[in-house]
DNA sequence: TGATTATTAGAGCGATCTCTCTAATAAGCT
DNA sequence: AGCTTATTAGAGAGATCGCTCTAATAATCA
C-alpha cells in the first residue's frame, strides 16, 4: 500500500516540550519526593492532561529516571569544571558553599536519589556507575597533585576520593540540619580541613585565622597552569 | 453512678505491644520508605488487624514520629557513649565503621528524615532540635581539648562539630555509592583527616602508614582519666 | 459465674494513585 | 482542499491508600 500523504513529527518539537514537561515534574519531585509527587501533580504543573503526559514519558519511573540521568550528567559537568580550575580546591569549596551550604531545593534529590539507591538495585547500579566516574576524576587529580608535591603521598587516591565525595554528601545536610548555618564559617573550616589532610605532612603547618585572615592564607593547591 | 465489674487495662503488656508493633513499623519503613510502606505492611509484618493498629497508635504519621522520636533518643545515647569513651577519636571511628560504612539497613532511615525534614516544617523542628542537642555535645567535648592542648585552639568549637556531623552523615552514603568499600582503608583516611584537622598546629605532623602500621599510629586523643 | 470492658478481626468507605482509552482538534502532506 | 497523522483533552478503570466501624472474642473484676 503506497503511503502518500504523510506528515512528519518536529523532533526538535517534541524535545523541547519534553525538556519542559520534565522541568516540571523536577519542580514536583522537589517538593514533595518521588513518591510524594502524583502524576497528576505533574501534568497540573506542566500545564498538561494525564493522558498527554504519556505521549512523552511511558511510566512515571520512566520520568524519574530521565531526572536522574539530567542530575547526574550535570553533576558530572560540575566536577569536570571544577577540577579543569586553577585552584581546585577553592573552586570545591565555592561549589560547596553555593550549591550545597546555601539551601539550594533541588540538593534533596540527591538525599531521595541515595535513599532510593539502597533501596532499589536498578537505582543503585546508576548511583554506582556515576560514583565510579567521579572518584576516577577526583583520583587522576589528585594522582597528578601527588605527582607535584602538592598532596600527601602517603594517601590512597581512591580511598582519598571517597572521603571527599562523602564530605560534599555531608556539606548537603547541614542546612538543613541548621538552618542558621554560619556559612562563611563553615567554608572556612571545611578549607582548614581539607588543606591539612592533603598537604604532605612536612610542609608548614596550616594555622586557621579565627579573627583576621587578610593575609597567611591557607596553603592552596594550585595546577599547573 | 458505682461501677464495679471493672477491667483494668495492663500498661506494662499495652506498651510492649506498642514496641513491637513499632518495631514491624521501623522493618517496614527501612523496606520502603515513609510514603512507600502502607499501614497494611505493617499491619501484616506486626501480624496484627488494620483495626488493631489504631488501639496503638492514632495514625501512620503518629508511628513515624514515634519512630524518630526512638532513632533520635538511641542517637544521643549513642554520641553520650562515645564522647565518654577514653579515646573519642577511635570510638567514633569504631562507630562510623560499624554503623555506616558496613551496610546498615537502618541507616537509610537518617536519609529519609534528612529529606523529610528539608520539606516538612515540623519534622525539620525534630531534626534541627536533635542536631543542635548533639552539637552541643561536641562543641563542649572540643572545648575541653582545646584546654587541654589536644585540639587546635583557632578552630571554632561549634563550626567544628557542624563538621564533624557533616562527616557523620557523609559516611552513610559510601557504602551506598560504593558496596565494594574497602572499608579499614576508609576508616584509615578518616583518621588522618580527623586527626590533622583536629590537632594543634605545633604538634608532630601526622603521617599516614598505607604499607605497614603497627608502630607508629597517628596521635590519638586521650582524655583525661 | 455473670457482668463489663479490653482486645482482636476484618469488611469496607472515601479518597487518591498510576495509567488507559476514546474522541476532538491541529498540523503537515499532495 | 482533502486525506492522514500528530497532538491534545479529559473521563474514568482498576488498584491501593489511610482509616473507621461493627461485631466477635478474651480477660478481669465482684
Amino acid at each position: 500500500m503506497e503511503m502518500s500523504h504523510l506528515r512528519k513529527v518536529d523532533p526538535v518539537k517534541h524535545e523541547q516540550k519534553r525538556g519542559e514537561i520534565l522541568g516540571a515534574a523536577i519542580r514536583c519531585f522537589i517538593r514533595d519526593g518521588f513518591r510524594g509527587a502524583s502524576t497528576t501533580d505533574i501534568c497540573t504543573e506542566a500545564g498538561i492532561s494525564p493522558g498527554h503526559l504519556y505521549h512523552y514519558f511511558p511510566s512515571k519511573v520512566a520520568i524519574i529516571e530521565a531526572m536522574i540521568d539530567l542530575g547526574l550528567a550535570r553533576s558530572t559537568e560540575k566536577f569536570e569544571k571544577i577540577l579543569a580550575a586553577p585552584d581546585v580546591i577553592e573552586a570545591l569549596l565555592v561549589d560547596i558553599e553555593e550549591t550545597s551550604l546555601r539551601f539550594r531545593p533541588a540538593q534533596i534529590l540527591n538525599l531521595d536519589g541515595l535513599a532510593e539507591a539502597a533501596r532499589n538495585p536498578e537505582f543503585a547500579e546508576i548511583i554506582e556507575r556515576h560514583t565510579r566516574a567521579v572518584r576516577r576524576m577526583w583520583s587522576d587529580f589528585l594522582r597528578q597533585a601527588q605527582d607535584r608535591g602538592r598532596v600527601d603521598p602517603g594517601l590512597d587516591p581512591d580511598a582519598t576520593a571517597n572521603i571527599l565525595i562523602a564530605l560534599i554528601d555531608g556539606s548537603r545536610a547541614m542546612p538543613i540540619r541548621n538552618p542558621k548555618l554560619d556559612i562563611k564559617q563553615s567554608v572556612e573550616h571545611l578549607r582548614t580541613m581539607l588543606v591539612r589532610f592533603l598537604n604532605p605532612p612536612d610542609a608548614q603547618s596550616v594555622a586557621i585565622k579565627p579573627r583576621i585572615q587578610k593575609a597567611g592564607r591557607p596553603l592552596k593547591l594550585v595546577r599547573k597552569r
